[in-house]
DNA sequence: AGCACGCCGACT
DNA sequence: GTCGGCGTGCTC
């Protein structure tokens, strides 16, 4: 904010909030005839160093020596800010218990997007100039030339069909002259006109409802559609329906799914590709997003959660797809869930949210059973296809001779689909070739250094890996514990033991394991998904990134190896997990093949989880989950459930864990959980203990834990609140 | 003595 | 988040 207090002649000040975990913004100094307003994006000194910060709202902290002041160094061209994104960053910032500084550090994080494009080289024809001899080459250079515009030397020869040589030479003869061209122009608009799909009639009614909530400006919309049902053509009429408003809109995904196919299916709707934003994009395209978003030439963008700070003027949309999804969840930093601050920056600007899942979120479906949210159902696939067909595999009767891990049954499925010449898809969420590996003789248990979970073997790195810190250790010949030499035995199966099986079972077949800790990286694996794609693979065998993105065309079977794995352990969310990740394993079986099969092998086949599966009944989920949760005396989700992290490695941190369990008020259940739950709870999270509080609708827990806060000392160190809350009755 | 490393507090 | 200051402990 600006003040004008020029009365004794020390110029004007302003609020600046700054990159950094301080409780508010810092004030400067303007110098004289630099102009600011709230939202503007300027540099300013900072101790030893300058950052980029953005002038606030507010009135200055006082108390402040005006000697102290330091003045604002330059103000970027770029910006302002404006009043829907402040007040969103502050939003954010109160929810999440974080310094609004570094909430606004996540706005601007392109720094390069901040100054404007800087001219590229770029050549263009001189008037009047020939060259002494007119190549084959040199003409087809001219030709293409003959529009009269600048060219970048490499676009150039890339369309004329020559190497730069050509027009370097050119270049050399004064044929061309070396230009400065301006920016980029601006990108062509998605045209919602461009291929207006035929919808099925259920298509069709959804469409019109998720338009009807752009009269009503903020309307959460959740689509609630199986597998193959189109929810994506679906929710393309009300993008194109905020482009036809004259509005920007963006689609969060899942990062993993960020896919070419997503891509490619937005370009058949609407005649461009959308802007793309995550973190893979390369720092220049990325200013280029930026920059074209706040200067709205960018009208669609379809990004990971971090697209939802890009400072967009006209949003009029968000699409959130695959809410379910755990990847819109950032555990570090700024702790906070794109779908849920999606649904705020939509209620706080006034437009429409749309969120769509083939298995929502407990918390949404609850939602929308209150009347937060509008449900719209999409029952059947698109392509009028059936559902896969799902068994269940008992294990206790039907399960494999000792030391294999596939029962007969799935066997001679498999056998049957490779003779039909379709796919099958082994699941199986365990990466390597072991969860555990212990000593024949004495017992001994390889357990992890650092952390205490057991070691995984991974038998083609030849390592033993832990999945919790990272830790890994080669193999040993004899055991560091009574030092037999060969007696170590694997327990349990991992992808590569189900890869061993398969290929004894089939060795004709060609097996691919995709797992993400495979050598060769992303890059390998994009390419390995593409050959299943295409068909250069009969059985594969995945970890729990088969489940996303990717469509597999020719995949007739899945066999889920371990239906059970993830039902057991402490996080309140497992029987949640499990069913949204086993719905949309077993639903790629048949997706546009026609009918697809598929098999759970479980020792719990009467499990609520894994009848609701084989039923495909989500309503009998959700109805046994909710109870589930009522019966365990948790409040229903969707209304108040807070997660607490404690970080640091340091027995101080438990302590205060148990500090705030004791203090937690009567009708709020604490949960503390140690390393080894918290392990087991946590799949990504390297969190040492992890402290879980689930209250009371009415229970204000943000001003709980910020007094909480407060009286914890400094000493802690490091501690970290990681807030889980849904936030729809703040709304 | 010289410096690598970790911890802590300040940053307007 | 990032920097500098300062203490500890190790090496030339």
């Amino acid at each position: 904010m600006l003040f004008d207090n020029d009365r004794d002649g020390s110029g004007t000040i302003a609020s600046v909030l700054v990159p950094v975990a301080v409780p508010g913004p810092y004030t400067y100094k303007v110098p004289p005839g630099l102009a600011v307003c709230p939202g503007t994006i300027v540099r300013v000194p900072l101790g030893p160093r300058e950052v980029v910060g953005a002038v606030w709202d507010g009135m200055p902290e006082p108390g402040i020596d005006p000697r102290k002041l330091k003045a604002i160094s330059h103000v970027y061209p770029a910006g302002p800010l404006d009043a829907d994104m402040r007040r969103f960053v502050d939003w954010v910032a109160n929810w999440t218990l974080s310094p609004p500084g570094m909430v606004l550090r996540m706005v601007l994080r392109s720094e390069e997007a901040l100054e404007p494009e800087p001219p590229v080289a770029g050549v263009a024809r001189v008037e009047g100039a020939a060259p002494d001899r007119l190549t084959p080459a040199r003409r087809r250079v001219l030709d293409t030339m003959q529009d009269g515009f600048a060219w970048t030397k490499s676009g150039l020869a890339g369309a004329a069909g020559v190497s730069v040589s050509v027009i370097d030479g050119l270049v050399h003869q004064g044929v061309l002259e070396i230009v400065s061209m301006s920016a980029s122009p601006a990108p062509p608009a998605p045209d919602p006109a461009y291929n207006a799909p035929a919808l099925s009639p259920a298509q069709a009614a959804v469409a019109t409802g998720l338009v009807a909530a752009f009269d009503r400006g903020y309307a959460v919309s959740l689509i609630d559609g199986v597998t193959g049902s189109g929810k994506t053509e679906v929710y393309f009429e009300a993008v194109a329906e905020a482009v036809r408003r004259g509005r920007q809109a963006v689609v969060l995904v899942p990062e993993i799914s960020l896919t070419a196919q997503f891509l490619k299916r937005f370009e058949q709707r609407f005649g461009v590709l959308p802007a793309e934003w995550h973190s893979e994009v390369a720092p220049r395209r990325r200013a280029r997003v930026w920059r074209g978003v706040a200067s709205g030439d960018v009208r669609v963008v379809v990004g990971a959660r971090s697209a939802l700070f890009l400072p967009f003027h006209e949003l009029g949309l968000i699409v959130v797809d695959e809410e379910h999804d755990t990847a819109f969840k950032q555990d570090d930093r700024v702790p906070y869930n794109a779908r849920d601050m999606a649904v705020v920056r939509g209620h706080l600007a006034q437009f429409p949210v749309i969120l769509a899942s083939a298995t929502p979120s407990i918390e949404s479906r609850v939602n929308a059973d209150l009347g937060r949210y509008t449900r719209f159902v999409l029952p059947e696939r698109a392509s009028g296809g059936a559902l896969p067909e799902l068994h269940a595999i008992d294990m206790r009767r039907d399960g494999p001779e000792r030391g294999r891990w596939l029962a007969p049954a799935l066997v001679a499925a498999m056998r049957e689909t490779l003779a039909d010449n379709a796919q099958s898809l082994l699941f199986l969420n365990r990466r390597g070739y072991a969860p555990l590996t212990l000593c024949r003789s004495c017992g001994h248990r390889f357990q992890c250094s650092h952390c205490s979970a057991w070691l995984v073997e991974h038998r083609f790195r030849g390592r033993l890996v832990c999945h919790h810190c990272g830790h890994s250790e080669p193999v040993p010949q004899a055991c560091p514990s009574c030092g037999t030499v060969d007696a170590l035995v694997a327990c349990g199966p991992g992808v590569e033991r189900i890869a061993e099986e398969v290929e004894a079972l089939f060795p004709q077949a060609r097996t691919l394991i995709l797992s993400s800790d495979l050598p060769g990286g992303p890059e390998r694996l994009r390419r390995e998904m593409k050959i299943v794609e295409e068909g250069g693979a009969d059985i594969v065998i995945g970890t729990q990134l088969v489940a996303k993105g990717h469509n597999f065309p020719l995949m007739r079977l899945v066999g889920v190896v371990d239906a059970d794995l993830g039902l057991a352990h402490g996080d309140p969310r497992a029987a949640e997990r499990t069913f949204q990740l086993l719905a949309q394993v077993t639903g790629r079986a048949g997706r546009f093949s026609g009918g697809g099969k598929g098999y759970l092998q479980t020792y719990s086949p009467d499990h609520p989880v894994i009848r609701a599966l084989l039923s495909s009944d989500s309503e009998a989920f959700y109805a046994a989950e909710i109870e589930a949760r009522r019966v365990a005396g948790l409040p229903p989700f969707g209304r108040l459930a807070a997660l607490v992290v404690s970080g640091p490695d340091k027995p101080a941190t438990e302590g205060y864990a148990r500090a705030v369990a004791r203090a937690a008020p009567p009708d709020a259940a604490v949960t503390v959980l140690g390393p080894a739950e918290a392990a087991l709870a946590m799949v990504r999270g390297r969190h040492r203990f992890r402290l879980l509080v689930l209250a009371p609708r009415q229970f204000d827990m943000q001003g709980y834990l910020r007094g909480w806060l407060s009286r914890v000392p400094r000493a802690a160190g490091g501690l970290r609140l990681q807030v889980d809350i849904d936030p729809q009755q703040f709304l």
